[in-house]
Formats: C-alpha cells, sequence, structure tokens
DNA sequence: TATTGACTTCGGGTTACTCGAAGGTGATAT
DNA sequence: ATATCACCTTCGAGTAACCCGAAGTCAATA
C-alpha cells in the first residue's frame, strides 16, 4: 500500500498531479484509509502507470476516462481498446522519432559550443547562423 | 521565402502556433512583406526550428526567449548558452527513454488484446488486472 | 506539549496553446 | 465586373492540464 507521496515518487510525478488524476475519477478502485488518505495497490499504481504513458502519448484527460471505462466493461470492448492502443503505438513511434531528432539537433548545438569555447580554429566550419 | 502555412507543414506545426511563437518575439528578424504577412526566409525557419525543439523539451516560452537573446548578444555569451544546450541534452535523453519504456508498454498491451481478439487460448498466462 | 510533516479539500492562477470572429488582399471562375 | 475562394492579418476569449498555496486534520516524535 502507498501513500500519494510514495507512489508520486514511485512512478515520477508530483504529489499534485497524482491527485488530479485520482480526483478525475482515472484510477478505479481507488481505496481510502480511516482518515480518508488515499491508499495505492498494486491494481491502482498500474492503473496510474497507464494513465501516465497514454498522457504522455498526448491523449486528453477526457479520452483516457474513455479508455478507463472501456476497461471497465470487460471482454466486449476489447476490439474497440485494441484500436485505441494502436493509434497510441504510431503515436509513440513518432515521438521516438522526435525524439531522436531533437537529440540530434541539441548534440549539434553542444558540440558547436564546445568547440568554440576550446578555442577551435576555423578548420571546421560553423554555420554562424546557429549561434 | 515561405508564408506561415508553408512554414508550419514544413516544421509539423499548425499556423497559429507559428504566429503565436513570432508574437512572443521568439523569431528575431522576421520580415513582412507590403501587405504586412509574414514571411520566413532561411534564417527565420531555423530560429523556429530551434524554438521548437526547445519547446519540446518542455523549456517554457520565456526561458527560450532568454536563450534566443543570449544568441543576439554574440560570442560573450557562449558559455552561457553551452550550459542551457547541456542542460537541455539531458531531458532530451531521459525523453528518449522514457518513449521506448512507453512504446514498450504500449506494446505489450497492442499484443495482449490481439492475442484475445485472435482467440488465444489460455497457454500464455495473461494479467487479467491489465485490461 | 509543541512541532514536524504528510495528508486532505478547494479555489484561484498560469502556461501554452486553440479557436473563431471580423476584416483585408489577390487570383480565379462566371 | 463580381463573386467566391483561399489565403493572410489582429485580437480577444476559451480551454486543458496542471500548479500552487491556504486552511485544516491527524500521527508521531522531541
Amino acid at each position: 500500500m502507498y501513500t500519494v507521496k510514495e507512489v508520486a515518487a514511485l512512478l515520477d510525478m508530483t504529489n499534485h498531479t497524482v491527485r488530479y488524476y485520482t480526483d478525475q475519477g482515472l484510477v478505479p478502485n481507488l481505496r481510502r484509509d480511516d482518515h480518508n488518505n488515499r491508499l495505492f495497490d498494486e491494481a491502482t499504481v498500474k492503473w496510474l502507470l497507464c494513465v501516465k504513458h497514454l498522457r504522455h502519448c498526448g491523449m486528453p484527460i477526457d479520452d483516457i476516462k474513455t479508455y478507463i471505462s472501456l476497461c471497465q466493461e470487460g471482454d466486449s470492448t476489447v476490439k474497440e481498446r485494441y484500436e485505441i492502443m494502436r493509434r497510441q503505438q504510431a503515436v509513440a513511434l513518432t515521438q521516438l522519432e522526435e525524439a531522436k531528432q531533437r537529440i540530434a539537433y541539441i548534440d549539434e548545438k553542444v558540440g558547436n559550443y564546445f568547440d568554440i569555447l576550446n578555442g577551435a580554429t576555423d578548420d571546421k566550419d560553423y554555420d554562424k547562423s546557429t549561434y
């Protein structure tokens, strides 16, 4: 059983965000202790992780809510859930490519700056417009 | 020379976002034609690309503005810019790892759903809590 | 006993878009 | 000639997803 703080640390989000997601009804069957404090068991942590991943795909809260509801409805919704996840799979792959491009871009910048700081001479042809 | 729409398509952002960034002063030396329409040359497209990458690292608009200003100030700010980019490099690497984890998570979901849809029997031991 | 610290709810604030209205321009179609 | 596009512009309001802090509760520790 985890508290808000613990689960936030575990999944690398803020306490505020954890509470926000639970308040939005994105975490089914969330328990409370006798002082009304949120208590996360293994299952609720998994839901929260699912929410986190979908959210990081750019899926809006309301759409995540829909997906979670479908999950609760049983096997009849498997096809629909499959299609949702397939779409997020495509999104996630695009994100990966973008992340790589971003890294390539930044690596080049860092390299350029590094060379300048270390007094590289003009044996490299810098594009002045990039700094 | 590109119009808003063209540069938006080129860099894969919305027209609105392109205008928003320029209005925020994130694109130095942006030209206008005689009808006040924004005109992007190679240099301004590069600035916009830089803004896009930094923004996707999660850098706030105001911080990007600061970075752009430093760029305009000449070589005296190279060290500071280097340090900024080093930090974003770390962020970008973290994002890459997260993207990979996200993909692994979603791939597993998709695989599970696929197996169910294709009438897989119980030779695989599904964790029921994940659907 | 008093302080510490983590929890709660609630409501306002912030960021970065996002949208649409209202209007201008220039090219093409009737 | 004029209408209809398809762009562009500014501006201001709306939205999503946090983000923060106040005010209060409770348990454990100094």
